[in-house]
DNA sequence: AGCACGATGCTCT
DNA sequence: GAGCATCGTGCTT
């Protein structure tokens, strides 16, 4: 039986809702066709100490939806032409997100591989290329069907099949925040 | 198989 | 005006 993942899912420390993402199923409705993967990878972002989330200057235009309530989806754009999806966590008011990083397809693979012209989809950009997701579902419900964006309970994965590592990409953000383990990815099978 | 680089434009200082 | 939670290509090993 199918459960979309619910506000009290997201309304815990944001490390463990990024360990039970994966496995999760991500649907997305594009053009009213269904299109699906199981979350392999994700990372976590807590709150303004963490000097490698964008919430570390304080709240602005761009990052306000991480301080809004748990279940919402927090989109942003950079690099000029990539977005990225996160889900927003914790209590309201306290800024921090998971990134979703990279899926496995499981539904529509026809329309995503064609959408990706036959690329892979483990990337946080590739995926949201993939899915159809930008500035629209920006402070959308993730626990609203309404909103055509959604997480589904998935099979849980062992924690022995989950490997951390440091997140991508922070090359200009001091230690320990640019090393701490907050990546986490399913073991390759 | 790995690395360097250019693309490209929004956000905040 | 600088800096980006990246990607794809093309060139080197």
């Amino acid at each position: 039986m199918v459960k979309i993942l619910s506000q009290t899912f997201y309304a815990r420390p944001t490390l463990i809702v990024a360990r039970e993402l994966l496995g999760a199923r991500l649907v997305r409705i594009l053009d009213g066709m269904r299109l699906a993967g199981i979350i392999t990878e994700a990372e976590a972002y807590v709150g303004e100490e963490d000097l490698g989330c964008h919430a570390k200057s304080g709240k602005t235009k761009r990052n306000a939806v991480m301080y809004s309530s748990p279940g919402h989806a927090y989109v942003y754009f950079t690099y000029g032409m990539h977005w990225m999806l996160n889900a927003v966590t914790e209590r309201e008011g306290f800024p921090a997100a998971v990134l979703i990083r990279a899926m496995e397809v499981v539904e529509g693979a026809d329309i995503i591989s064609a959408r990706r012209q036959g690329r892979d989809t483990t990337g946080p950009a590739k995926l949201t290329q993939a899915l159809g997701i930008d500035s629209a579902l920006n402070g959308v419900s993730l626990c609203d069907p309404d909103s055509g964006l959604w997480i589904e309970a998935g099979t849980p994965v062992a924690g022995s099949d989950i490997i951390t590592s440091p997140r991508v990409g922070l090359d200009t953000v001091p230690e320990p925040w640019k090393s701490v383990p907050w990546r986490f990815q399913m073991r390759r099978r």
